[in-house]
RNA sequence: CGGGACAUGGUGCAAUGGUAGCACGAGGCCUUUGGGAGGCUUUAAUCCCAGUUCAAGUCUGGGUGUCCCGACCA
């Protein structure tokens, strides 16, 4: 991608009412731009980034047999009174010219759990996993921290269905596995913890994935003995000792929730009569777990850990491109060699973002660059060629390094990698 | 849903009830190129509706919007 032909650009100028981290570098890099409170357009460079980790979270469901599908936003009323949920305050609600009402999706176990049923009726077809990636909205009293709390964001909604419980927790340990990788894979898993928290309505107890940032807003207390997390609701109940040691030792840290699994058991499919015919010729309740990630919110985490007083420092595998490429200087030699390095790379398949703009000083230049946070950065200059070089420099490195020009596509090769 | 703050060009600030001004940004032209360059020039604003007043950006009432704290949540 030709930076010259980016249609968003960075900004100096930014509203003092943004105050949240992620909201603040994001918007000045171009990534997002705020449509009103709680609801952000995504970007060229934001949705690049959206489309990786959707990739990485496409990849893990999959990786646990989980089916992809896609469901209406649109939800009949009727549907959310079988539940007894369409009282719920949060719920977006519509009327069509009939006069008949809806809900604008909120969670889908009032959609998925009645479909699952039509097509499940014997412990044969059981276990059954399906999720989707899907808007979803809530009428949030108070939207806030920039990405990290919206009216409509993107959610991956994973529901698991069960012919008992011992094969509900095999899946639901199996799922916490899968969202560890996610979490690793974006560049945050020294900082997310795996924390107890109350089932609310659901079951006795679930669990969040609670990400360390300074500017984070729940509370977590961590046992730095046993490495367990408990939540605030949880740790009034257990008297502020840890569970497993009854130590009383345990550290706060300030968290972002990245995701929630959870045990749903039979909440769903009672409403629904959702039974099975099990081997031994006995009708029983199907029992279902359900799991979700707001990748909006996972997004805006990511760059609340990973950044610097200059921008973003986006990890390898969801950077925008994995190489920014700039040409500094304006000489006949400079621009050709630029332009060859961009289409050679684009011939290897590797989508650099290409500093060619031409009416941009060097500072401004490196100014974005570092507020982007584009993972590699390749300079080529006067200077370097003079050496039949090019520069290197990782955004979360001071050092920079010569290399020799045909050197180039093996280097990005192996970093790639 | 409880509490608080704020609202003037794109952004940040100013204007005693009496001519809406400054800086930055953005656009154009020229010069410049190893860490947000310089000159010339153009551009653009009082959130909405009432009221008080000879006169409202400023005062009063109501709305709307945005942010922050708490509660709740991905």
């Amino acid at each position: 991608m030709r930076q010259s032909k980016l249609f968003t650009k960075t900004t100096k100028n930014l509203s003092k009412d943004e105050k949240s981290v992620n909201s603040r570098l994001l918007i000045k890099a171009g990534f997002f731009d705020k449509l009103m409170a709680g609801a952000y357009s995504y970007l060229p460079l934001g949705f690049l980034v959206f489309k990786k980790i959707e990739n990485i979270i496409r990849e893990e469901m999959n990786g646990v047999s989980a089916q992809e599908i896609l469901l209406p936003s649109m939800n009949p009323r009727k549907l959310w009174e079988t539940t007894n949920r369409w009282r719920y305050k949060e719920i977006f609600k519509l009327k069509n010219r009939k006069g008949q009402d809806f809900a604008l999706g909120w969670t889908h176990e009032e959609v998925v759990t009645p479909l699952v049923k039509k097509h499940v009726h014997s412990y044969k077809d059981l276990p059954v996993a399906v999720y989707q990636i899907q808007n979803k909205f809530r009428d949030e009293l108070r939207t806030k921290s920039g990405l990290l709390r919206g009216v409509e964001f993107m959610m991956k909604d994973l529901y698991s269905f069960h012919k008992d419980e011992k094969d509900l927790n095999k899946y639901y340990e199996k799922v916490k596995k899968a969202y560890f990788r996610i979490f690793k894979r974006c560049g945050i898993e020294k900082e997310t913890f795996l924390t107890l928290a109350s089932g609310g309505t659901f079951s006795k107890y679930s669990h969040e994935f609670q990400t360390l940032t300074f500017y984070g807003e729940d509370l977590i207390y961590v046992c730095p003995k046993c490495k367990i997390a408990i939540n605030k609701e949880i740790i009034e109940k257990q008297k502020y000792r840890c569970p497993e040691c009854n130590s009383k030792k345990l550290e706060i840290k300030k968290t972002v929730e990245v995701g929630n699994i959870f045990k749903l058991k039979d909440r769903f499919s009672q409403a629904f009569d959702f039974n099975f015919r099990d081997k031994d010729g006995k009708e029983k309740k199907v029992l279902m777990g359900c799991y979700g990630i707001g990748l909006g919110r996972l997004l805006g985490t990511v760059v609340e850990v990973c950044h610097d007083d200059k921008g973003i420092i986006w990890p390898k595998e969801i950077s925008p491109f994995p190489i920014h490429l700039i040409a500094l200087g304006e000489t006949k030699k400079v621009k050709e060699k630029a332009e060859k390095i961009y289409k050679d790379l684009q011939k290897a398949k590797i989508e650099a973002l290409y500093d060619d703009r031409e009416d941009k000083s060097i500072g401004a230049k490196f100014t974005d660059s570092d507020l982007i946070g584009i993972p590699v950065r390749i300079v080529v200059s006067e200077k370097t060629l003079k050496n039949n070089s090019f520069e290197v420099k990782k955004r979360n490195e001071k050092k920079i390094k010569l290399m020799k020009l045909t050197s180039l596509e093996k280097y990005v090769k192996k970093y790639i990698k």
